[in-house]
DNA sequence: TTGTTGACCTCTT
DNA sequence: CAAGAGGCCAACA
């Protein structure tokens, strides 16, 4: 049998806006992260509704340094919870120093107890 | 204008 | 269990 495919979640950012462009959502998600806390771009990708698209979600955080209010991409990691975009930082080791002052402990680039800093849009953004 | 790359994730062999 | 390929959208050359 095959295997059960996930229902494509739907968006449920406010403001109904129609020029909505993947990105921009991936922002606006971003910027949505509560402070102390990570998510993933598969995260942010699957709350969109298109989990294969996590590249666009990377794509999109290159965007957001140019993006107002700067969206705090040093809370987005991949789904190791590897800074895996660290290096495009202003400096390799700013999103690690961002991450700290957020209490988040990052070893070896990588954040500890990710799971439980762990902050799925799909979810929290669904409680409404 | 077309082709390739890119801060990734998931499935198949 | 491990490794490889596919796939999304957008920007850059």
């Amino acid at each position: 049998m095959k295997k059960p495919k996930p229902e494509k979640l739907k968006p449920i950012l406010p403001s109904g806006r129609k020029d909505s462009s993947f990105f921009e959502q991936v922002h606006d998600v971003a910027r949505q992260i509560p402070k102390g806390r990570v998510t993933s771009y598969g995260a942010i990708a699957a709350y969109l509704g298109t989990k294969m698209s996590a590249r666009m979600v990377g794509w999109a955080m290159n965007s957001s340094f140019h993006a107002k209010p700067a969206v705090p991409a040093h809370r987005v990691v991949n789904r190791n919870g590897m800074l895996s975009g660290k290096m495009h930082f202003a400096t390799p080791t700013r999103m690690e120093e961002l991450l700290k002052k957020e209490k988040i402990k990052v070893a070896e680039d990588i954040i500890v107890d990710f799971e439980q800093k762990f902050w799925d849009p799909a979810i929290e953004l669904s409680i409404d």
